[in-house]
DNA sequence: TGCCAGGCCGGGT
DNA sequence: ACCCGGCATGGC
């Protein structure tokens, strides 16, 4: 069988099993960008907690956020952890915002995947993780989003090697599914799902059975 | 109680 | 070109 019949069958047992997973958990794309950042390591709950925070404040928004200093900025987000360093990040992320396209969302979501990914990519605090979930969740854009999970499913079922890097896993969904932007929206998500039920830190499990997948 | 969570950077080899 | 320590809160 191909991969990428492989590939697809992945997606349809998952999806058969988990159904839709409504990513990403966020009302507007703008509060995308921002859980992109938050969540880097850290747990979802403990990012609903820090954006709750940000929008009582009512500083869901770029000008609001690009104004606030950066020590106010970590204190409302420290439930999110490493907030310091996140806080720069988000405020780095901001000044991305209005140096290339005024502050606005909507232009920045306008304009093409190939321009934007190696451009959102300098912004330090922005790895290729945070840079393809903002690009895929908040811009809508055919980007296939990697994580520690997406890794570990795939060593799992040997279909990568353990010295697989981000870019070739990234290459091995775009080259052998369809440029769909639902689907690679989907996939992520009950990679995601899956992983976090049956794939904890190797090599606790190392070998082990992934139940889903079997016949 | 220690381990883990939807990573990434910067300095050292 | 890798390798590793640091960053930090909250749940189980």
């Amino acid at each position: 069988m191909s991969i990428a019949d492989t590939l697809k069958n992945y997606y349809e047992v998952l999806s058969k099993r988990y159904g839709p997973q409504k990513w990403w958990p966020a009302d507007t794309p703008f509060e995308v960008m921002l859980g992109a950042i938050l969540t880097q390591n850290t747990s979802w709950a403990n990012v609903t907690r820090a954006l709750d925070n940000l929008k009582e404040a009512g500083l869901l928004s770029p000008q609001k956020l690009y104004e606030i200093d950066s020590e106010q900025l970590a204190q409302l987000i420290k439930p999110a952890g490493y907030f310091n360093i996140k806080a720069k990040r988000l405020k780095n992320l901001l000044d991305w915002l209005f140096q290339n396209y005024q502050g606005s969302v909507q232009q920045m979501l306008a304009d093409d995947l190939v321009r934007l990914r190696p451009s959102l990519l300098t912004v330090s605090g922005i790895g290729p993780e945070t840079c393809d979930s903002i690009l895929l969740y908040a811009a809508g854009k055919p980007t296939f989003v990697v994580d520690t999970y997406t890794y570990r499913v795939l060593v799992r079922h040997n279909l990568i090697w353990e010295d697989a890097t981000y870019d070739d896993i990234k290459a091995l969904f775009e080259d052998n599914l369809p440029e769909d932007v639902a689907l690679y929206n989907e996939y992520h998500a009950l990679l995601v799902r899956v992983g976090k039920e049956y794939c904890r830190p190797e090599p606790r499990h190392k070998g082990c059975p992934l139940e889903p997948f079997l016949p």
